[in-house]
DNA sequence: GTCTATAGATCGATAGAC
DNA sequence: GTCTATCGATCTATAGAC
């Protein structure tokens, strides 16, 4: 687990920014519409803020890549059980995403030139979600090679389930795709393992 | 091939629209833009389309069903050679969204609430693309239970591809996806054909 | 139909009272 | 550190000349 700083206001103020720039994407989310999801007025914001929301939104990729590193991306680089920590990083990530109702802030960034200022922590949020997975179907004897195509299998398919389940409003599609994922992962530890 | 109306001038707008539409989504895509992708004064863009740039999208919507209508989804619905139609489904879609360079802007408009004007309009379109891409497996004597499942894994798949490969800025990681999504139907098409 | 000019609203950001 | 008031810029949309 990553050493966590003291609370201050601005820490506690980022995941009701999060929760806003997720529904409304960089552009679409109005300093009026953080200023609502937080409870803060602008100049509370520009307080913690200075940047504006530029600062804000690095604020809350910052606070997001912490979450998947201590949730996700550790327990798949310090693996024991190779197939427990799968097993556990899908348990996860439904939930984390609301079985897709949640869109991921981090891919979202990563579709529009509005994001291209995040374009770093874009990149390496997702490069190391797949290395992370990677090491840890290596560890379980999958061969490299392989072991990094079925990590970026997982991973682009994870962000896929999200779009599709939002496009059909469908929970039930973002599961059943998860869960084809995650056999496949199994499938492979179990033949190789 | 679906009846094609006389081409007005709105409808040679409309790819300089979805470009643009493409590359900022649909808050940051402002006007100015929308007139500097067409060529087109804004007095222009509003007699073409009076509802803005609600009624704009709307066109670019329709506009992009139509091709996807043509190129994707009839041959599909109308398959004789299911191999043959899904391999060419897979290079169309390469083409069409550049190695995942080009977002997918129906897939996009999904993603956050500035889009839920258009959410019928997103859900038909990747509806009609699952089910004829279930149909083509169908028609292959892929089971329909299976059919279904294998057509929601490879769109959702491409849609992730394009994240993936965008978040990356590495085509190639497109292309390995969308080959191994290629892969998986017709290896069903093969075992139960 | 095309454009420029501009209205009216809202944007991000700042200033200053408390 | 909180807020309200407000700035200048920019937004969508409209009006009107040509």
């Amino acid at each position: 687990m990553s050493t966590k700083r003291a609370l201050t206001d601005r820490e506690s103020a980022l995941p009701a920014l999060a929760e806003a720039f997720r529904e409304h994407g960089f552009e679409g989310a109005t300093l009026a519409a953080l200023s609502k999801a937080t409870g803060l007025g602008k100049g509370s914001l520009y307080n913690f803020f200075p940047g504006g929301k530029d600062e804000m939104m690095k604020a809350v990729l910052e606070n997001i890549d912490g979450w998947f590193a201590d949730a996700i991306f550790s327990p798949l680089e310090n693996v024991s059980d190779p197939a427990a920590a799968v097993t556990a990083m899908f348990d996860d990530v439904t939930a984390y995403f609301r079985s897709g109702r949640r869109v991921c802030v981090v891919g979202c960034l990563g579709l529009n030139s509005s994001g291209e200022t995040f374009a770093v922590e874009v990149k390496d949020y997702f490069a190391r979600w797949i290395s992370a997975l990677a090491h840890c179907l290596e560890v379980a004897k999958v061969p490299p090679a392989m072991a990094m195509d079925l990590a970026e299998e997982a991973i682009s398919g994870i962000q896929g389930a999200i779009v599709l389940a939002r496009a059909l409003s469908d929970d039930t599609s973002f599961q059943r795709i998860v869960h084809r994922l995650q056999s496949t992962l199994l499938d492979a530890i179990g033949r190789c393992g």
